[in-house]
DNA sequence: ACCTGAACACCGTTCAAGT
DNA sequence: ACCTGAACACCGTTCAAGT
């Protein structure tokens, strides 16, 4: 046998699910999604395969693991004592963790009862029931703010890992304005393009919660 | 129209992109996202593995194109004269797409800029400017929306695709309310998880873009 | 009980060879 | 030009064998 090209022959702790997800959250945020594979994993804790199996039931859940370890970290704080405060800052938490992460982005829209998912829906429920939403128009509301602020999230993720600077992102938008002016000599689809090519993605996000926060507040109650 | 299916050995007509793109959603729609190899298109096709790369180029290409292929059969309509009307219209027909085919769910929240999004983009934008909206306030509504559109049709879709039948999918959400009142004693936590589990999705999506057309039409003009 | 690593059953993509 | 299908370089998961 030659000598394998091992740093670290002999591990001095033992294997943990701890230590596996936070091996494959280290592995995601520098190979991105498509580099987290089970072989990668185990080459960094120097273990063998099936290893891993002892501990996580598969790959699915690895994933699941891991976003909820990035997510836990923004809804674990209380939350400001103003409900309208403290949904702007948990929005722009998980869209901040997003950013930094945007592979969590994809996986959120993967499955909507993970844990890091229900805990998102946790938490926006206790600040809008706080506003007083109550009953059909709280569940309304929650699912309407989840599902935008997943949305966004995992719209500006994929937007992220495709065109990564500045710069890139505007010409790209600059090209596919130019392209709707051709194709479609409609105004609005102009307009749109050309403003979204000038704006801030992050901005935009915080614009969108404003949106719906004006809805939950100035729109009849449903069912009343 | 469609062609009927051929099971003949011996294709008469030459391949095309088009045949392609048709293949995989009938693909897509009977086996799922997972049962889309290339292995199954040529299956279906009659045809060798490396002939489909003569008209697409790679999987990820044909994804998009078949999620086009459905969408684009949504955005084609010109839609109501009321722009409310027509933006609840087009948002529920999104809704029906991605429910009849689960798949393109998650394809619409993998890349922003393919086609099926700028079509969405494009429709939501042209109403939401019969709306009134112009400028700043015209790009930031149309991607609050965009943005709510996508991530609730994608969360519905993970979620019809885990639990496919109604009684399941309620049993489910009542498990989970129970698992979160023993966790989290907050009321607003357990009130929301029951509501969830007797709300059609469907309504709840309308009430969601209910909201959002509320908080456009309330907003202050940002920037004005 | 925990771990190992070869084996298994796949996968997307390429490419020399055919028509 | 279009198509074929074997070959290539992977992948997640399993499992007999070790400690």
């Amino acid at each position: 046998m030659t000598s394998p090209p091992q740093r670290n022959p002999r591990r001095t702790d033992a294997l943990s699910r701890e230590r596996i997800v936070e091996a494959a959250v280290e592995i995601l945020d520098t190979a991105g999604e498509e580099g987290l594979t089970v072989r990668a994993v185990t080459a960094r804790l120097a273990t063998g395969r099936g290893a891993i199996y002892h501990h996580v039931a598969g790959k699915d859940e690895l994933l699941a693991a891991a976003a909820e370890d990035v997510i836990g970290r923004v809804t674990a704080h209380p939350g400001d004592d103003d409900p309208r405060r403290a949904i702007r800052a948990l929005a722009l938490g998980v869209f901040d963790a997003i950013d930094a992460h945007p592979w969590v982005g994809a996986q959120l829209s993967r499955e909507p009862f993970q844990p890091a998912v229900l805990g998102i829906w946790t938490s926006l429920g206790v600040h809008l029931r706080r506003l007083g939403a109550r009953g059909a128009a709280l569940s309304e509301a929650g699912s309407a703010l989840v599902n935008y602020v997943l949305g966004a999230a995992a719209q500006h993720a994929a937007g992220a890992r495709r065109a990564p600077d500045d710069a890139a992102r505007r010409a790209y938008l600059e090209r596919l304005a130019a392209r709707w002016a051709r194709h479609d000599a409609d105004a609005a689809v102009q307009e749109s393009a050309a403003l979204l090519a000038g704006h801030d993605d992050r901005e935009q996000f915080l614009a969108g919660v404003d949106i719906f926060l004006t809805g939950v507040v100035h729109r009849p109650i449903s069912g009343g």
